[in-house]
DNA sequence: ATGTCTTTGTGAACGCGTGCACAAAGATTG
DNA sequence: CAATCTTTGTGCACGCGTTCACAAAGACAT
């Protein structure tokens, strides 16, 4: 397949042919009209724009559960990734082969980051220390962090920080889950509207009623700010669950 | 501290404070005026509004690296998350423990999640199978897919998919750290601005400028493709590397 | 060479989220 | 009880991304 018209490119991805075009048209104009785009040139125009034409040495820092299966993850080297250090706090992993390399010791992580000129790190450390990690990489040249650990890093102007946290993920899913159920209970029986705008009520009130409806985890007992509660909703008060 | 601002919680979440209490709205009006916000209360209100009070069992099908990981993973039942089965293909895994709990086999899955009411469903097989794993959770009455393979996963009206491509993060990141080289560069030397709009030139032609600039890992040879390169960019074609 | 047909590139309109600014509410003080 | 002060809740305007719609470009047939 030489060449591909933004409709067909469009539909594979799930989007309007329009914003693909004007998308494409930032890159400068590498269509021919009446044929399409030529895939091999695109790549390549695309995989430039965004950096891929370069190759990019990142660290993993806290070889655990999840650093360890990043680094066996053959996924980056990919699209132009290159592992160039395993790093822990642990004196007991320094040393020790993890996807056919060393884990280094965090002692090393300002060496090991000029000298292979790294500029992009990943935290995969308990959320605790992700801050200070944070700081040290910063300090020794990366301004670019993937963090994985469930804290907001706060760093200098210039430094970007993308957040991957599972648990909010599963939040989203959780909440149109609910409100799904809540429209299924609605449209069965004569419930209100589940939908945010409304006061309250519905979906947590009566969320027994759709098909694969979990059971109530927390139920809202009579507490302490009782007071304040019984004003607004006709909800109890409760023991949080939201902070993590 | 018994209550908190929209003034301080912004500043906390890094929001602007109007936006804060325009979305808090949208649950009701929970504040009161001249002081703030009951935290108790109002951490109650958004964990019911997102689902959180419920207790959601999940199933991760797929039990390699990340799987595993994931299994392992103490953050997901701090927030109200359940993993009820771990589930692979894999004859050899069937009954090995993974984070204390069975692993169980494919051949179960329908049971599985009919038998604990799950309806959210974590993939983490290789990408040749997600779509096929996706179509038997969703017969089995999966409405919510969390997908960590690097596959666009086709699914009916109704279902819910997110995907975590991780690549597709350190390829953001590699993005803007392409950039941010580039305007270094621009700033210090004469080259022309790297953004987007401009027709093209800039960082990928001089990206040996920077500080911890990395190496040109695909250089663009003169290829079969020529005709049709010479006519827009300066650029060589190339033996792409986006598609992984 | 002329005409037709396909597909790009983009101006213009639309919709929505964001932020401003302020009236209303309620607490607090005199 | 009145005055003052703080902070919420929200109408309104702005800006940006998305989408529509179409003229222009170019391939291809006649
Ligand atoms: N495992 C998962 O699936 C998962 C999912 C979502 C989020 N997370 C988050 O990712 C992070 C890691 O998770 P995990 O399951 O791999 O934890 P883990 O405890 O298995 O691994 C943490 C590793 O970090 C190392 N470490 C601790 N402090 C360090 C420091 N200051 N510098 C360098 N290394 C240090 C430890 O030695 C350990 O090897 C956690 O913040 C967790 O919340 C994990
Ligand atoms: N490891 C990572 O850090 C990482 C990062 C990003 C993306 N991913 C993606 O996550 C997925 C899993 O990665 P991994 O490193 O854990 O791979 P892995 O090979 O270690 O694990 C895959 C597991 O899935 C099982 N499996 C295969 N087909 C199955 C099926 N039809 N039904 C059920 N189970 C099946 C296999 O038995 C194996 O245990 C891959 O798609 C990968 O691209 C992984």
């Amino acid at each position: 397949m030489p060449t591909v018209s933004s409709e067909e490119l469009a539909a594979a991805a799930g989007v309007n042919s329009a914003k693909l075009r004007k998308d494409f048209s930032y890159l400068g104009s590498y269509g021919t009209r009446g044929v399409g785009y030529d895939v091999e040139y695109l790549v390549y125009q695309i995989s430039r724009e965004l950096g891929l034409t370069q190759d990019w040495p990142v660290v993993i820092v806290g070889i655990g559960n999840l650093g360890a299966a990043l680094a066996n993850y053959g996924g980056f080297s990919a699209r132009g990734f290159r592992v160039a250090a395993l790093i822990d706090a642990d004196p007991a992993m320094a040393g020790r082969p993890v996807a056919g390399m060393p884990v280094q010791h965090t002692d090393d992580l300002e060496k090991i980051i000029s000298e292979n000129g790294v500029s992009i790190g990943v935290i995969a450390t308990p959320a605790g220390a992700a801050q200070q990690v944070s700081e040290r990489l910063i300090a020794a040249g990366v301004t670019s962090i993937l963090n994985f650990a469930p804290t907001v890093l706060s760093v200098p102007d210039g430094v970007d920080v993308r957040k991957v946290d599972l648990s909010i993920e599963l939040q989203i899913l959780a909440f149109h889950e609910q409100r799904k159920a809540g429209e299924e209970a609605a449209a069965a029986g004569s419930a209100p509207a589940p939908s945010a705008p409304s006061g309250d009520g519905g979906v947590a009130d009566a969320p027994g009623g759709a098909g694969a409806a979990p059971v109530a985890a927390v139920e809202p007992p009579a507490g302490r700010a009782a007071a304040a509660l019984r004003k607004n909703g006709p909800e109890g008060e409760v023991p949080a669950v939201m902070p993590a």
